[in-house]
DNA sequence: ATCCAGGTGTGGG
DNA sequence: CCCACACATGGA
């Protein structure tokens, strides 16, 4: 398949199949119910195996439009250059109760650990659905204070309809997912945007503060997230991974 | 030893 | 509204 695709890009960049796939001699590679399925690129052509091309194109959001989203980004020269010099990189949209999973688990957490810790999680390659986490042993997972906020997460989430905030509007699902413990405004904002698939979310985390103060002058989680809407509505998320990338290649990752 | 990591919850001005 | 601090864990 050709596509306008960074595939390492997407893979290794703090998005979810960071912390659920594996790679081995440069094919990524994770295992469902059906079987193990491969992801890799050779120049510009995408090849999969065990799993199939609509499967595929969902994970990768290979349906939107990365030139029209260019357009709308590089209204200005930070973005314009980190749009040229990462051109390619996708949003993922993964199984929302696993992102949610993954997003508490990042709390304060760094990404070799926090990849560490979703391992743990998986039996067979899958994450527990909520009722059996609930009850589940996670001591091992070494979460620390975070495992009582997966616990109790865990626990509300089997007793609601958690497909239902999919289908809300984003301020509505946003107000929902903050509901439960562990799920502050940057949690909630990754959940929707990497795994309910919201482009308009912008997750503000340590590292987005300081591009946007360095980048742009601006700081405060308020100030951000409004200039951020101004700016680059509706794809904010793009925006949004495009910078993280950015400003963490000027600072060495721990 | 001290700081930091894709923050949240709580308590205070 | 904003700010300070505790919260486990482990790498730098």
């Amino acid at each position: 398949m050709r596509t306008l695709l960074d595939l390492r890009l997407t893979m290794e960049s703090g998005q979810p199949p960071q912390f659920f796939w594996n790679k081995t001699d440069g094919k990524y590679w994770r295992d469902f119910s059906h079987g193990r399925c491969y992801l890799w690129q050779s120049g510009d052509e995408l090849f999969f195996s065990g799993c199939d091309e609509r499967q595929v194109r969902e994970f990768l959001r290979l349906e939107d439009s990365l030139e029209e989203i260019y357009e709308v980004l590089s209204g200005d020269a930070v973005l314009a250059e980190a749009v040229q010099r990462f051109r390619g990189l996708r949003i993922t949209k993964n199984d929302p109760w696993e992102t949610l999973v993954a997003f508490i688990c990042s709390i304060n957490n760094n990404i070799p650990r926090i990849r560490r810790n979703v391992q743990c999680l998986l039996r067979n390659g899958q994450m527990p659905r909520p009722e059996e986490l609930a009850g589940a042993k996670l001591a091992h997972a070494k979460l620390g204070f975070r495992e009582r906020y997966l616990r109790e997460t865990a626990s509300r989430v089997s007793s609601m309809d958690f497909g239902r905030i999919g289908r809300m509007g984003y301020d509505e699902a946003k107000q929902e997912l903050m509901k439960l413990p562990g799920v502050g405004e940057k949690v909630a904002d990754c959940v929707l945007l990497f795994g309910f698939g919201y482009l308009e979310a912008f997750p503000v985390d340590v590292w987005i503060h300081r591009a946007m103060r360095a980048y742009y002058g601006i700081s405060g989680v308020r100030k951000i997230r409004q200039f951020a809407r101004e700016q680059w509505h509706p794809y904010e998320g793009y925006a949004q991974q495009y910078l993280y990338v950015l400003v963490r290649e000027h600072r060495p990752r721990v």
